[in-house]
DNA sequence: AATGACGTCAACCGCTCATCA
DNA sequence: TTGATGAGCGGTTGACGTCAT
């Protein structure tokens, strides 16, 4: 086992981190910020690599780090966007203020092992994305599972799914692609045969999460095309519609620089091979110029207000509840995106 | 009380990406 | 264009605490 160039200096430390370490090093960056990590250990008279430097600082001794138990929105969140974005830890963690991506990372992992300890004989769940031997829940086959060894191609390990396609895709596509998977393949989550619901992850049915959209989007082509071959989405598109409802993109984008239709856009981003960008034609510009310079910069502050994401802003459903008048007005009153939770064949 | 199984979490490792000369 | 370097990310490991036997 090699080290970094960065450790190859002699007296390097390694292990856990004294609290004299942890002083020395909150007191070089109180003073000076961090600027250029291989340089903090020397500056700040530490005998230690940058890099275990900044990872000390990142997953501990910074300031806005929050500590303790992951709160049930938390869990919920966590879990929801790891159906969605798949291994990314450091994306969701930007989706949840003061956690880190190892702690999101250890979090997950207990609770895997906690699920597969519980369901030792649970039925075989393939999905058609990896023949590799799965650890994880599946994602809907959204998002390769941990597990194997790292792959090459970090963009497939980002998000693999064997329908999108990289064509130029109209609307559409992207929703047919994901029904179409869903119609198609299992999503059951490899429960054991009458385990129950308290095997679910924390609010959610048996099946994972399935997509996420903004309730701005309804009437666009796309929306329409999904409604036409979903139940729910065709009363939601069809409530939504006869409301007039305006855009809300209050929720932090599930994808870097996207709106909360973002999990498919990157779906179709990354089998493009174009990375963090819609210009190429995967996905309309329809949604991207009704997103307002003033919403993103609402949305950053309510990053910073909020110290959790609750459940006013962020509405899961799934297809066995219904469109209440109550959620109904929530979703008109602008301040909230909605995250489907899968159908329960 | 001793011991082993298990859970948690901090830290390390190897890799990729971005940047710059 | 290419190679060097640093930053960042995800996977994995190992130490330590807790609990059950």
């Amino acid at each position: 086992m090699g080290h970094h160039s960065c450790c190859n200096q002699q007296k390097v430390k390694r292990g856990l981190w004294s609290p004299e370490e942890d002083e020395k090093l909150v007191r070089y960056i109180t003073t000076h910020g961090y600027g250029c990590w291989s340089e903090v250990p020397e500056k700040a008279g530490l005998q230690r690599c940058g890099k275990s430097c900044r990872l000390r600082w990142i997953n501990y001794l910074r300031p806005d780090i929050r500590r303790g138990r992951f709160s049930p929105e938390e869990e919920k969140l966590i879990i929801s966007l790891h159906a969605i974005v798949g291994n990314r830890w450091a994306h969701i963690a930007s989706h949840l203020p003061g956690r880190t991506d190892n702690e999101i990372k250890n979090y997950w992992n207990s609770w895997i092992k906690k699920k597969i300890r519980k369901a030792p004989a649970a039925p075989n769940v393939t999905t058609t994305t990896s023949s590799t031997t799965s650890t994880s829940p599946p994602n809907n086959g959204l998002a390769p599972c941990s597990g194997s060894t790292a792959t090459s191609d970090v963009h497939h390990r980002r998000l693999q799914h064997p329908t999108f396609s990289c064509a130029p895709a109209g609307d559409h596509l992207q929703l047919d692609a994901i029904i179409g998977h869903h119609q198609s393949t299992s999503l059951a989550l490899p429960v054991a045969a009458g385990a129950g619901q308290e095997d679910s992850p924390p609010g959610m049915s048996h099946h994972c999460p399935l997509f996420m959209f903004d309730t701005g989007v309804v009437s666009t082509p796309f929306a329409s095309a999904a409604a036409q071959q979903h139940p729910f989405i065709a009363s939601f598109t069809a409530a939504m519609a006869e409301a007039d409802t305006p855009s809300c993109y209050h929720l932090p984008p599930l994808v870097d620089g996207m709106g909360a239709m973002g999990m498919c856009m990157e779906a179709m981003d990354d089998h493009c091979g174009a990375r963090a960008g819609m210009g190429n034609g995967c996905f309309g510009d329809e949604q991207r110029q009704r997103r307002r310079p003033e919403l993103e910069e609402e949305e950053g502050e309510q990053l910073g207000q909020h110290e959790q994401w609750d459940e006013e802003q962020l509405l899961m459903w799934d297809d066995q509840e219904v469109l209440t008048p109550s959620n109904m007005e929530a979703m008109q009153s602008g301040a909230h995106s909605l995250l489907f939770m899968g159908p329960n064949a």
